[in-house]
DNA sequence: TATGAATGAGCATTCATTCAT
DNA sequence: AATGAATGAATGCTCATTCAT
C-alpha cells in the first residue's frame, strides 16, 4: 500500500538527511538500507527508487555536499582579488560551513574510501581544487610580499586539514562558540603564513 | 596439517602487520578474516587463537599503536622542562612517528568508530592524553611569555589535527621528504604560537 | 528469481511443518538453517522473514504447540463438572492428541532445553497449566469421594509423564492402535486413581 | 607442560563426571569440548586420550549407565520367583535409582537421538531388556493369577515411562522425598496391574 | 512510487579434531 | 599423558539487491 502524500520532493531529503545522519554514527559500511529505510520512512525496496546502488547513493551525497561547498568558496572569494583578503574570508567561510554543516563535512571527508574506483577518483579531483584554491593564495601573497612560507606543498596541506578536521571534534552543544573558532583559525593561520614577522 | 616451525611469537606480528595494511587499504569494516588469515598464511579458524573477535583485534591493535605513540612522546620530553624545546620536540617526534609509521597510525587515528562502546572510551581517553601533553607545553609557554594565543583549546586541537592528519597524505614514494616535513611543521607551528612576533 | 506465487500464508506452514520434522528426526540443535530451508524450499536468508534467530523459531513453535494443546483440553473438559467424566475426558483428549500430533508434541516436550533463559520460564508456566488442571480434577475426585490417592503431587507428576511420552514411542504404522491405547490409558489411570476399591 | 600426579585413575571419574554435568545442563549437542576439558581442569586435545570422538564418548557414558542400571535390576530381583514380590522390587529399586543418580539417568534416557546409528541400536536392544524384564514380571503375574491387565504392551511401556520420567522431575533438593516417591509408585503401579479388584 | 517476500553471496564465529612438541 | 597452535568444515546470520504486485 502506498503512502498517500509520498513525493520524491519530500522523500529524497529525508533519505538524504537520515543517511548523513546515519553515516556519522556507524560509518558508511556499518551503516544498512533497512536502517536507513526505517529512519525515511518507507521500505528498503523503495529506496532504489532513489538511488541504483548504496555506493551510488555516498557518491550521490558526496558530490552534492563538496559541489555545494566549492560552491560557497568561490562565491565568497569572488569580490576581492587581495591575497590577505581572500585568505582571511577563505578561512571564515570554510570554519563557518565545517561548523554548521560538521555532518555532512565529516561524510564527504571520511568515507572517501568506501567509494568505488571510478567514483573516488572523480570526488578525489573535486577535492583537489581547495588545494588549488588555497594554494593559489598563498602563491599571490607569497608574490605580493605578503606572505612568507618555508614550503608551500606542506603549508596548503597543513592549513587544509586544520580546517577540514573541524568536523571531527566541533559539537553545536559545546563551549566553543563559532565566531571564536573563526576568530582563532584566522590568527592562527595568519600566523603562520606571515612568517616575515619573524 | 600444521605448518611446521609455526608458533605464538611468530603468527601474532604476521597477523598484526597484515590486518593493519588489509584495514589501511579497504577500512576495517570491509576487511574479512578470510583475507586476513590468508594474507597471514593460516587458517580463518586459527585467527582466534589470537583474539577472540573482530572488534577485540581493533582494539588491540589500536591499544598498542597508541601506547607505544605515547611511551615514544613522553620519552622524547622528559628531557627538557622549556617550553619551545619541549614543543618543538613534541612537534618532530609527531611527525617523524606520522610518517615512518603512517599505517598504524591511520588506524589508530581513523578507525576508532568500529570500536565497540567500552573500547571506544578507553581508546579516548588515551588519544586525551596526547592533547593534555601539548596544552601543558602550550600552557607553560604562555606562562613563560615565550607563546602568546588566542584561544588556547582551539590552537592546541588545530596543532593535534595538523599533526595526526599527515598520515593520511604522506606517501614515503612521494616528493616531500620526512626532514622537510618536519622543519616545516616546526616553523608554522612556531609561528601559531609566536604571536607576540606580530 | 523469486518463486511466483509464493506469499507468507503458504510458506510459514511450509516452514514449521518441516521444522517439526527436521527436530523430531535430529533434534533442534543438530537442525540447521540450511536444510530447513532447503526442505522449506525457499533460501536461507528467507527464513529470517519469519524468524528473527533460530532460537526464536523454536520458541515461537513451541508456544503455538502448547497453546493449541491447551485449548484442546480446556474446550473438551468444561462441558462437564463431574470429576470421574473429566478425567476420563482429559485422558483420552491427551491421548488422541499425543498420538495424532506426536511430532509438535514430541518437539514441545523435549526440546524445552534448547530455549533462551526468557522463552524457557515463558513455556514452562504454560506447561504448569496441564498440571494444574489434571491436579484441580483429582482434588475434585478426592473430596467427592471418586478418588482417592496416597499423595497427590507424586500421582499428577506421574500420570502426565505416562500421557506426554506416548509421543515418543507411538507410531502410526505400529500395531498399536489410537483406541485400544486411549481404553487402556482410561483403564490404568482409573485404576491408579480408585485406591479405595482394594 | 604434564600437570604432576595426573592419571587415568582420576582424570577419566573427573571426566564422566563434569561430562553428565554438562550434558544435564545443556544438552549434548551443545556441550562443547572445550567446556568439557575447562571443567575437567585439562586441555581439549588432552580428552583425546580417554575416547576416541565426542560421540565415542557419550557411548561410553550412556553403555556404563545403563549395564550399571541393568546390573542393579537384575541383581535386586533375583531373590525370588514371585510376580508380585519381583514387580514390588522392581518398582522400588527404579525410582530410588532414578532420584539417586538422576543427572546419569536423564542422560542415558535423553540423549539417545545424538548417539551414531551403531551405538543407538546397541544402547536400544539394552534399553528394551528393562521393557523384557518388566514384560516378563506382569506376564508372569497374570499367569498366576496376580494381575490382571487390558492391553499388556501398552501397560507396560507406560510403566516404564512413569519410572524413567523421575529422573526429570525429581530433584534431590525438593519437597517430595525418595520413600515417599517409592511408596507412592508402588501403590500406582500396584493398582494399575491388580485390576481384578475393582 | 511503494511494498515486502525472496535471493544468494558473504561474513564472523564455533568446534571437533589433529599433531608436533 | 598433556599441551596448545593449527585445521577446515559447518553454522547462524546479515545484507544489498531484485521483482511481482
Amino acid at each position: 500500500m502506498r503512502t498517500v502524500g509520498s513525493s520524491r520532493e519530500k522523500t529524497w531529503p529525508r533519505i538524504r538527511t537520515k543517511g548523513i545522519d546515519l553515516i556519522c554514527k556507524t560509518g558508511f559500511e556499518r551503516m544498512n538500507l533497512r536502517k536507513l529505510a526505517k529512519e525515511s520512512g518507507i521500505q528498503v525496496g523503495s529506496l532504489y527508487n532513489y538511488f541504483s546502488s548504496k555506493d551510488e547513493f555516498l557518491y550521490k551525497v558526496i558530490c552534492e555536499i563538496m559541489s555545494d561547498l566549492l560552491a560557497t568558496i568561490e562565491e565568497a572569494i569572488e569580490g576581492t582579488s587581495n591575497p590577505v583578503e581572500r585568505l582571511r574570508i577563505y578561512v571564515r567561510t570554510m570554519v563557518v560551513w565545517h561548523c554548521e554543516r560538521r555532518k555532512e563535512a565529516y561524510v564527504s571527508h571520511n568515507e572517501l574510501k568506501s567509494l568505488p574506483k571510478a567514483g573516488y577518483n572523480e570526488v578525489r579531483s573535486l577535492r583537489k581544487r581547495f588545494e588549488i584554491i588555497l594554494g593559489d593564495i598563498v602563491e599571490k601573497g607569497c608574490a605580493s610580499g605578503d606572505f612568507t612560507v618555508a614550503c608551500r606543498p606542506v603549508t596548503v596541506v597543513a592549513i587544509l586539514n586544520m580546517l577540514t578536521s573541524i568536523s571531527e571534534w566541533y559539537r553545536p552543544s559545546g563551549a566553543l562558540r563559532v565566531e571564536l573558532i573563526v576568530d582563532t583559525y584566522e590568527k592562527l593561520i595568519g600566523n603562520m603564513l606571515l612568517l616575515k614577522h619573524q
